[in-house]
Order: structure tokens, then sequence, then C-alpha cells
DNA sequence: AATTATGATTTCCT
DNA sequence: AGGAAATCATAATT
């Protein structure tokens, strides 16, 4: 009896501090309580801040831990094959739709425009564009033209850079996307076709913002044909001098008014005229001079007459082809009469 | 306003 | 291709 006194006294006592503890009524006193709460919430700030930090690792630690779960394959193949089903079904809806035809048209046209597609005389009209800006050399007369030639290539050049802006941005956001579907593709099944879908959409998406430069660089095209091309439409009689020019040359040539393309090159340059002009000027002069001879009669003289002066100043043989005025074996004016 | 002159364009031919 | 012829469109003239 007295041994399992002791032994319980001994029990007792064991567990005497904490009864000691608790049962003391200075205890409250002794351990101020206003101190314990702000400790207790700075642990939960400490914890709630940790937090921030924490839940990636911890996700992390997760995210492994479930990549190496033994059952992950076959669940993850399971996965798959519920996805192959899924994707069936959607792969059904979308189909295989045609070019755009506004896209088209406008794409025809920027290349019939010459704006897109490869450099068409490009060099050369910022050649004519720049000789033009450098002192207006007298040597192509046709202002006009090169300074369309001139805006055309600045259309096309913003035309060629937004394009090209356009078309990094795209590629740099899907090599983004692709990106991301493949960190995606470690935690879940994806399959080519996704990416290859992602992609298109990503496509569709830059084409319409593409479409909206191509409308407004159409536009700009418009603008400047109908501003230029329909200005230049507007006949201008030439410069007295030049009728002057050509009409020496007509009627010294009378025999056979055909400058060949050299002398072409050279009347155009002396009259500030294109060749092309001087072509028509021509073309126009022998179906005219031809259609009747007598209204030109006098002017024939006139200019046979200076031809002659000229000659005579110049050398003392006038007996040269500068005596039209007896008319040729040719005759090449009653050609197809 | 009507007419003519003239540069450009179109069509057809070779 | 390059020219003839017809035609168009506009400048110049009357």
């Amino acid at each position: 009896m007295e041994d399992q006194v002791h032994l319980m006294s001994a029990h007792i006592g064991l567990t005497g501090l904490s009864q000691e503890d608790a049962g003391d009524p200075d205890d409250i006193r002794k351990h101020p309580n206003f101190g314990q709460p702000q400790q207790h919430f700075g642990d939960i700030l400490q914890q709630i801040m940790a937090i921030t930090e924490e839940r990636l690792d911890e996700a992390q630690a997760r995210k492994h831990a479930l990549n190496y779960h033994r059952m992950k394959p076959a669940l993850f193949s399971v996965l798959c094959e519920m996805k192959e089903k899924t994707a069936l079904s959607i792969r059904g809806i979308q189909e295989e739709e045609p070019p755009d035809p506004q896209i088209m048209r406008l794409d025809n046209m920027l290349l019939a425009e010459g704006v897109a597609g490869p450099e068409r005389g490009g060099a050369s009209a910022a050649a004519a564009a720049v000789a033009a800006a450098a002192g207006g050399s007298p040597d192509d007369g046709n202002f006009e033209d090169a300074d369309y030639r001139e805006k055309l290539a600045q259309i096309r050049q913003i035309y060629h850079t937004e394009l090209e802006k356009y078309e990094q941005a795209c590629s740099e956001f899907t090599n983004h996307v692709t990106n991301l579907l493949r960190e995606q593709s470690r935690t879940r099944p994806t399959s080519p076709k996704e990416n290859e879908r992602l992609v298109e959409i990503i496509h569709r998406k830059f084409s319409a913002i593409q479409l909206q430069l191509k409308q407004s660089t159409c536009e700009a095209v418009m603008i400047l044909r109908s501003r230029f091309l329909d200005a230049r439409r507007k006949r201008r009689n030439f410069s007295k001098q030049a009728i002057e020019i050509l009409n020496e040359y007509f009627y010294s040539h009378l025999a056979n008014p055909y400058p060949s393309e050299k002398a072409k090159e050279e009347l155009a340059k002396k009259c500030s005229i294109t060749v092309s002009q001087v072509a028509n000027w021509f073309g126009n002069k022998r179906i005219r001079y031809k259609k009747n001879i007598l209204k030109f009669q006098e002017e024939a003289n006139l200019y046979v007459m200076k031809t002659a002066v000229d000659a005579a100043s110049v050398s003392s043989q006038t007996s040269q082809a500068t005596s039209p005025a007896t008319p040729n074996s040719g005759c090449w004016w009653l050609a197809g009469q």
C-alpha cells in the first residue's frame, strides 16, 4: 500500500509542474497578456508574407510530386485518349476556308500598281526622283511622272515597312504561343493540331490587321492615281520651242519622217518631253500631214526655208536631205491610201 | 458656244 | 514592236 502511494505521488509529481503553473492564480499577472497578441500577429504577417514566396516552390514541389506519381503515366495516357476524342469532334468543325476574296482583290491591285511584289523599276524611279529633287535637270521633261513615281515609291516603302513590322510581330507572338504550349505539354496533353489551330487563329487576327493596312494603302494609291494620272491626262500643249524643233526635224526629214530611237531620244531631250511624246507627235504629225498636205504647205515651206538658211549659214552646200519641197520617190504619204 | 488644234489613247495591222 | 488610223479629251481660237 505504501508503495503504491509513493508511486502515485511520484507520478503526480511528474505532472505536478504543469499543475502548479496552471493552478497558480498569479500566473496571469506573471505573464502579461499584452505582449502575446503582438507577437502572434507578427507571426501571421510573416507567414502571409512568406506564403507569397513559398507558394511557388510549394506548387512546384506538388507539380513535381504529381509528375513522378506512379499513376501519372497511366492517367496521362487516359487524358490523352480523351483529348483525342474531343479533338476529333473539334476537328470536324473547323474546315479549310478559302482565302478572303477581299484580300485577294487588294493583293492583286497592289501587285498591279507595283506596290507589292518585287521592285518594279523601283531603282529607276528612285533615281528619277533623286535627279528631280537634286536640281530639276531638264533631262526628263515629265516632272509629273517623276513626282508620281516618287510618291508611289513613298507609299510602297511605308507599306513594306508596316507589313514587315506586322509579320515580325506575328511570328514573335506565334513563337511565344508555341513555347507556352510546349511548356504546358508537360502537365497536360497537347496535340500538334491544337498548336496548329492556335497559330492559325493568330495568323487570322494578324491578317485582319494587315487587311486594314492594305486597304489604306490601296486608298492612298487610288488617290494618288486620280490626282496625278488624271492631271497627266489633261493635255498641255508643248512649248513653242519644242514645236519648232520637232517641226524642223519633221520637214527636214520629210522624205522619211521616222526618227530612229536614238533620234527620238535626242529630240526628247532637246524638247524637254518624253520619248513616247516624241513618238506620239510624229505619229500625229504624219497622219495629219498626209491627210491634207495642202494645209501644211505653208508650214512646210517655212521650215524648209529655215533649215535652208541654217544650212547655208553653216556650210556652203545646201543640196542635202534638206530639200523636201521636191517630193521624193519614196512617197511615204501615199502608202495606205 | 461652236469650232479647230493638238496631245494621248485605242484598235488594228504587219 | 512599231506604225497607221480612228477616236477621245481638252486647249485654243473664233
